[in-house]
DNA sequence: AAGACGAAAGTGGTTGA
DNA sequence: TCAACAACTTTCGTCTT
């Protein structure tokens, strides 16, 4: 694991925050990123499937989704499993045998291709593994429910990872999506619609402090200059500035001001490029930050030192 | 000359009848 | 299903540094 990382390669400095949840490693002196892809040692204990009680063992192989065959392969229905069941369990099981038999003739080839390009995108986008199992099961009960037909794999896979980083708090655009799979953006966020909304699965809106970690760290911006931008974003999330607007334009917006008073001013442009916005929006969420949260005094305490 | 600012018109998506 | 609507973008002209 990431053991050899010591220090930042940047600044030298050794205090490196680390925060599994998002898989990704920060320096708290310089803000950069050192590594974004990480092993997440967490475990999934949700119940994916309708029977409760007997799922939730976890016994034998780990079980993923990001091989076509689950891991299970010909496993399921081996004797020495059996043994240790009860009739009722050995029945589900051969049930089980012959679900997966049927499925897999009918989707196998499917999923082997869709699964490897959602690999492929997942590793281009520096995913955590986490969200490339989530991924993979929503894809896996998108193509049980034929929520595939009519739409290009491509497209699914795309909208099951936006979706599974939605919901592990692993924020990427859109346009990074876009970018990664080679898929429209407005395709992505259709199927990504489609498929949450067919399968039940609730998102909550995304955070614009997700965000700033990474704006940050490609802006080459302070540590201090970033924990500034957050506290910005909470007092704007109490002055209700944020609801309804686009997250990234406010976090965009956020890091601009607070770079301003930190003297470490980029242009908008910059700070647009990196969040996917326009410097109008940028604008407009600066001016509203401004007006409401009395941030003129702080920038022009730091004109003074000049 | 580059960046910041703002107005106006256009786009894609949501909402409510 | 359609129209109204808000957020965001694009484009362009003007002002500031």
């Amino acid at each position: 694991m990431a053991t050899s990382i010591k220090k930042c390669p940047e600044c030298g400095s050794l205090s490196l925050n680390i925060n599994r949840e998002k898989g990704e490693v920060i320096c708290k002196d310089c803000g950069l990123v050192i590594e974004e892809k990480m092993v997440d040692f967490s475990q999934e204990w949700r119940e994916f499937d309708s029977d409760d009680g007997e799922s939730k063992r976890r016994t034998g192989a780990p079980m993923t989704y990001t091989q076509y065959d689950q891991g299970i392969g010909t496993e399921v229905g081996r004797k020495a499993d059996l043994y240790q069941l009860g009739n009722k369990d050995r029945n589900k099981f051969f049930r089980l045998r012959k679900w997966q038999y049927r499925i897999s003739t009918a989707i196998e080839r499917n999923l082997k291709l869709a699964l490897a390009e959602l690999k492929r995108v997942a590793s281009y986008l520096k995913l955590p593994k986490t969200v490339e199992e989530e991924a993979a099961r929503i894809y896996t009960l998108a193509v049980q429910r034929g929520l595939v037909r009519g739409r290009s794999m491509e497209s699914v896979v795309a909208g099951a990872l936006y979706a599974a980083c939605r919901r592990h708090e692993v924020p990427r655009t859109l346009d990074e999506l876009s970018e990664a799979s080679g898929i429209e953006k407005k395709e992505i966020g259709r199927t990504y619609r489609f498929v949450t909304r067919e399968l039940g699965i609730t998102i909550l809106p995304s955070n614009p402090a997700d965000y700033i970690a990474r704006f940050a760290s490609s802006l080459k911006l302070s540590a201090e200059t970033q924990s500034k931008a957050v506290e910005i974003l909470d007092s704007a999330q109490n002055a209700e500035l944020t609801s309804g607007r686009g997250p990234t334009g406010i976090a965009a917006a956020a890091l601009y001001v607070s770079a301003l008073i930190h003297g470490e001013k980029r242009t908008q442009r910059e700070v647009a490029d990196v969040a996917g916005v326009t410097e109008v929006t940028i604008r407009n969420r600066y001016k509203e930050l401004l007006e409401k949260l009395n941030l003129e005094k702080e920038i022009k305490k730091t004109k003074k030192k000049k």
